[in-house]
DNA sequence: CTGTATCCGATTCGATACTG
DNA sequence: CAGTATCGAATCGGATACAG
């Protein structure tokens, strides 16, 4: 999958990080593997029935790629898989807590 | 333009955010607004010079629509226009600052 | 200067089928 | 269970022309 390239001249940061987390689905991936440390590919399925297989192993893969989730394979059958946040992938705790904290309020608003 | 739903149905705060801010240009136009407090179009098409004139009149109305920020039209020849953070849009403010914080974290990392 | 309208190629993404 | 491969419809978005 083609990523946007940015590369605003002046250097803005924030696209840099929207480099990593603009994936579709990729902050709310985020969102639940900091909520629960540890998940198979089926739990994410189950918490985010809107996105795809497809997709899911697309934005997996790409946060895989970049180093801020690590997956773990368990070789049994049926095959066992477990994601979780990177070290390096902790880093961005405070960006989707932050996140999370705006959405809060605005769905407390929109009620 | 269409917007993609997300509606997770446990309801995670993040899709609120990011039905919001996810637009391909919107947290970087939202960053300069909270740099610079107003902006006119044109100073916006220079400090983001890979976004066309369409996106940004596009990413513009959207936020627009939201509440985010909002225009104000001089009736003068030529046309002059400003674009400025609401007060709601202002509650943002600590998510943009946040990505930002990150990266410029990234970018002293890979340099 | 600040936009909008239209065209059209490029990209995205769901559906489906398939694999180990 | 945990994915990948392929196809095609829908959407996106740049280029261009036009407008107040």
């Amino acid at each position: 999958m083609q990523r946007h390239i940015f590369n605003c001249s002046k250097g803005c940061p924030v696209e840099s990080t929207l480099q990593i987390i603009s994936g579709k689905w990729k902050s709310v991936i985020l969102y639940h593997l900091i909520k629960d440390e540890v998940c198979r590919f089926s739990e994410l399925q189950k918490k985010m029935p809107h996105c795809s297989r497809r997709m899911l192993s697309l934005q997996l893969n790409e946060l895989e790629t970049d180093k801020i989730i690590e997956k773990k394979i368990y070789p049994v059958i049926p095959p066992k898989t477990e994601y979780r946040l990177t070290s390096f992938g902790k880093t961005l705790i405070p960006v989707i807590l932050e996140m999370e904290k705006w959405g809060q309020m605005y769905n407390s608003i929109n009620s």
